[in-house]
This record gives structure tokens, sequence and C-alpha cells, in this order.
RNA sequence: GCUCCUGUAGCUCAAUGGAUAGAGCGAUACCCCCCUAAGGUAUAGGUUGCAGGUUCAACUCCUGUCAGGAGCACCA
């Protein structure tokens, strides 16, 4: 329908360019001011005539071409208002949104979406979500705009944070039996920070460094097995947390096995005189492009995690074949992925200007930071527990017979969505104050908002089975039909734009006003008892449809039922 | 100290440089004869941190300033 507008400006107004019109093109906030707006102020400088004698001028020629699709069109001040054709645009609109394939994109590349990394031996608390869920959902709306998406986790199963763990397990806590339970190993964390912190002589901290040699040798039966252990319990933890969120990785990569590589990629730099050895530490110098220093190896020649980020990076160029590698890493290393992508650059390697680093704010509590390191957080187990039981009653008083599978299917999914919908629909490189209250409210502005709209959707379609629709045309679209369909039509321009922008919070606010709106029509307009059903049923599948799509962009499980 | 990010209603957030700055929560008052009330309607709530500038037009861009957050050498 833009374009019908777009079209039809472009023919009056050689000296503009489409692509300009369509950039000025506008949709009123206020539907009274038309579906679409064309303010004038920017012709100004072309016609050298006031802003409201062009409008009136233009709309005048415009006014005897309008094609069918346009029913008038007005001058307000500078503005020319387009109303268009209810009835053609409520065919158009339907005809498409039922499609499964609407808004679809149509690009074709092999794209690597590296998101979560969560760090064996530590918390994966609730702040670990939204990474989690914003690489999920990119993942998502790459895939729906045909882009084939390699889901990528780079887990931490190596460095300083597992030799601490280790370190303060065998030294204090050797009686406990080793658990899979995430509050478990993250006390043993934060006790060894605490040790560690609290030991002014730094005596402590060298059995640690000793263990971390000791680690990366690894020749120490009796620690590698333990390493072993405790790694597998923290990542079969992670996969039943991966689980829950609807996630699942392709490929994963592991610190420990880019050790090598990554110390030999430090030498190499080192070498060439990329690199330079600086108080004994191995280090790329970027003081000049005030960018600081990136260390790499330690004075003792044990390999940081930036050596072993260079290895990998090359890595998934050359084996998975990918044209571009998406990390989607918080906001607090921002500096780290320049330096990191610099290092690449200078390196070399021809698809670093292909790395792209999608930032996130950190998830905050009202009291302040959240820390893996101190224990000042929520952890991913206890909020889940909270929030199932939580949505469990709300479910049992709709439905008290439900059965307990089905019960706890659809706890989840709302719990999940509320979480998940509340991080992503904020502007990801804001930080997030979680406020526990407001995560455990399914009402208004939520994601169980949005699975509810669709479940009442869902079930329209439902009771219609076995009744014969009455064909009768559509003789009116009145204004709860039409907003609602106008915000259909909106879809695959918000579509595009989440992908050209990587931000799924523009599919977020989208999917509420749309539902919003559905909730408006769903309470003036009846569908089953509607003299024009066929019509209504249509205009209800679409949006199902429509809403459907948003939701699985997001992460988020629809349910046919609430 | 330097670099980056953020300041919008009591709280949490929206708003491709365009018309009267919008939602949710919270507060108050309504609506289940009716396809799911996890819903809908209405009212109250704003000098968009502050001061300049650019522009026909600024929450949006620029400069300064204040406040908060993150980062700045062997953590990841």
């Amino acid at each position: 329908m833009k374009q019908k507008v777009v079209k039809l400006l472009s023919r009056e107004s050689r000296k503009l360019k489409k692509s300009e019109i369509e950039k000025i093109i506008e949709v009123p906030q206020n539907s009274d001011f038309g579906d679409y707006a064309f303010p004038c102020f920017p012709l100004v400088s072309i016609f050298k005539r006031n802003p409201e004698q062009i409008a009136q001028d233009l709309a005048k020629k415009l006014q005897k071409k309008l094609p069918r699709e346009i029913e008038k069109i007005e001058v307000a001040g500078a503005y020319i208002n387009f109303f268009v054709n209810k009835k053609i645009l409520a065919k158009d609109v339907i005809k498409k949104a039922i499609d499964k394939n609407y808004g679809k994109g149509n690009y074709r590349a092999r794209v690597m979406v590296e998101f979560s990394q969560a760090n064996t031996h530590k918390a994966f608390h609730i702040g670990h979500i939204r990474g989690t869920s914003l690489g999920e959902s990119l993942a998502r709306i790459l895939e729906f705009n045909g882009i084939n998406v390699v889901r990528a986790n780079y887990q931490g199963d190596a460095g300083m944070h597992v030799a601490k763990w280790l370190w303060c397990y065998q030294k204090y806590h050797k009686k406990q039996k080793l658990r899979k339970d995430e509050s478990w190993i993250a006390e043993i964390y934060v006790d060894a920070v605490r040790r560690l912190t609290k030991d002014k002589t730094k005596g402590l901290q060298v059995e640690v460094d000793e263990i971390n040699r000791k680690l990366e040798k690894a020749k120490n039966k009796k620690l590698m097995s333990l390493w072993k252990k405790t790694r597998k319990l923290s990542l079969d933890v992670f996969e039943t947390i991966y689980r829950d969120l609807n996630t699942k990785f392709d490929v994963y990569f592991f610190e420990r096995s880019m050790e090598k590589q990554g110390k030999q990629i430090a030498f190499e730099l080192l070498k060439k005189g990329i690199a330079k050895k600086s108080e004994g530490a191995v280090v790329m110098d970027f003081e000049k492009q005030g960018l600081g220093v990136l260390v790499l190896l330690r004075k003792d020649g044990t390999v940081l995690y930036s050596a072993k980020d260079i290895a990998l990076a090359e890595k998934k160029f050359k084996k998975y074949k990918i044209d571009s590698s998406i990390y989607v890493v918080g906001n607090e290393q921002n500096l780290y992925m320049k330096q990191l992508f610099k290092t690449l650059e200078l390196m070399k390697l021809k698809q670093a200007s292909n790395c792209k680093h999608i930032t996130y704010g950190l998830v905050r509590l009202p009291t302040g930071k959240m820390s893996s390191r101190t224990g000042e957080n929520i952890l991913y187990s206890d909020f889940k527990k909270e929030i199932m039981d939580f949505a469990k009653k709300r479910i049992k008083q709709r439905e008290p017979g439900l059965k307990k599978q089905e019960l706890d299917k659809r706890a989840l999914a709302v719990g999940i969505s509320a979480i998940k919908y509340s991080m992503l629909k904020q502007d990801s490189k804001k930080s997030f104050i979680f406020i526990k209250k407001d995560a455990l409210n399914f009402e208004g502005n939520s994601g169980p908002y949005l699975q509810y709209s669709y479940a009442r959707a869902s079930s329209i379609l439902r009771k219609l089975k076995g009744i014969k629709l009455s064909k009768k045309l559509i003789t009116e679209v009145n204004p709860y039909e039409f907003k609602l369909l106008k915000k259909i039509s909106e879809f695959p321009e918000i579509i595009n734009k989440a992908y050209t922008n990587l931000d799924p919070s523009l599919i977020a606010n989208y999917s509420y006003q749309l539902a919003q709106i559905f909730n408006e029509f769903y309470h003036v307009c009846p569908v089953i008892k509607a003299e024009n059903q066929q019509f209504r049923v249509d205009i209800v599948k679409a949006f199902k449809n429509v809403l459907g799509n948003c939701l699985n962009l997001l992460g988020i499980e629809v349910l046919e039922r609430m």
C-alpha cells in the first residue's frame, strides 16, 4: 500500500528520488490524519516556495490521478494526508498475511552467531538469560530472512576461574560430594573469590596460579579427573537451561581446546612484530589508537582468553565456511571486542571486517550489579522455581483438572516468555534492571499477554470447526477491523528493520502493539456470531499467523491454549 | 583521570528529525448475557537532567555541563 503512495508521488515530483520519497512518507500516529502522510518541508529547497503552497499545488495534481487504492487525499498545513481504500487494503492484507511466508526476507549468506558463552564452575544467573535470549532471537531473525545460521556457543571451561574453583574445592571442601547443582557449584566459586580477596599476602593466589599451570600442562591425573568431572556437571546444568530457553546450538567451542592454537598464534604475532613483549607478558599495544593494551600471554607463559579467542576467530571462518561472524557479548567487553577485531585486522585475516559485535547491557538488580564472583545474584534455577510455581497457580485457576504434564509445559512456556520478553523488549544496549515483582507480572506489556492474545485467536478458530461460514461479501470495514489489518500490514517492514539493525526489540514492541489492537478488536467485534463471518475469521487467521511468527522470532513458545 | 553507554510520568520502558511525546506497572472508577477477565474502557500523572547551538521543524543531531553505569595489563 505504501508503495502505491510512493509511486503516485514520484510521478508528480520528478525531482525527488523514489527512495527519498519513501523516507519522507510517514504513518501518522493519529489516524485522523490519514493512513500515510507526506510532509512537504523537504521540498522547500527545491521549489523555493513555502511548504503549505507546495502541499496545495501538489495535492491538486495528485487529486487527478488517484489510483483506486487511495480513496482520498487531504491537505493539512504542509502535510498531504492519504486515506487508503479500506476494502482494497483489507483484501490485500488478508491475502498476503495468511501465507506462512508473509514477511520473510530473501537474503543469502552463512552467518555464525556466537552467544551465551557461559563459564563452567560458575553460576548461570538471570543475567545470562539476556545474552542467550538475544542471541537466539537474532539467529531466528536471520533465518527468517533467508540466512543460513550456525549457532555457536563458546564455553569457558578453562582459565583462572576454573583454577580458582578447583583450588578452593581441593583445599577447603574436599569432603563434600560433587553435585550437579547450580547453586552448589556457584557457592564454591564465591568462596574461592572471598578467600582470595581476604588474603592480603597474596600467598593463596600463588597456589591458584600453580594449579592454573598444572591445568594447562594437563599432566596431573588427579587434577585433570576432577576438572573433567566438575566441568561436566556445569555443562549438564547448562544443557537443561538451554532446553528450557528453547535454544539449541549447532557448534560448541571450548576454551580448553583453543589453548594450544592460542599460544601458537601469540608466538607468531610476536615473531612478526605485531605483538610485543612487555613486562614479561606478550601483548598487543593499541595505546596509539586509544585502545589500550591487550594481553595475550601471562608472564608465566600461560595463555589468556584473548589469544584463545583470536585462534577461534580463524577457526570459525576456516572450518565452518561462514561469510560473517556475529558475537553477542555483554557491553563490559566493548573495549575488548574492539581490540580483538583490530588484532584480526592486523593479522590480515581477510574476514576481519565481517566480524560484528552485538553488545548488550548488564542485568542489574535494584540494589546494583549482579556478579557471579560475589554471589550477589539470582540464579536461574531459583528464579525458575519461583516463576513456575506462580504460573502454575494461574493456570490451575482457569483449568483445575489439567494434567501435570500439560500443566508443567504451559507453566514453563509462560514463565520463560515473561522473562525473555521483558529482556528483549527493551533496547539491548541499555542495562536491564531486574525487578522480581515485575518479572512475575503476567499482565500488560508482557510475554504472557502476547501468548494470551494468541491463545484467544486460536480459541476462536478452534470453535469454528464444523460451522459453515457465511460467505457474505465485505460491505464495510469497521475501524477496529481496519486498525488491526493495517498493523498486520506493517509486519514485513518491521522484519526487515529488525534484520538490518539486528534488533529484536523492534519485533517485541510491534508484537505488543499488534496484540493490543487485536484485543480491542476482540472485545468489539464478535467473530463467530458475525454477519461477515468469513471476513472476521480471515482477519483472526492473519493475526494469528503474524503474532505467531513474531513470538517465534523472539524465541517465545506459542500456546494454543492457556 | 581518560574512553564508551545511558538520563523521557512515582517506577520500568517506547517514540526512521515531523502534526497533540506514548505504553505497562502502581492509584482511582467502570465492564463477564457475550468467541479465554493473563482481557477491555475511563481519569489522574511530563519544562524529555541542565545550558547553549544547528534546522522550516529537536526527546532525536552538535558543543558544554551535571548525574548514573561499564571499561581502562596479565579475569573472562
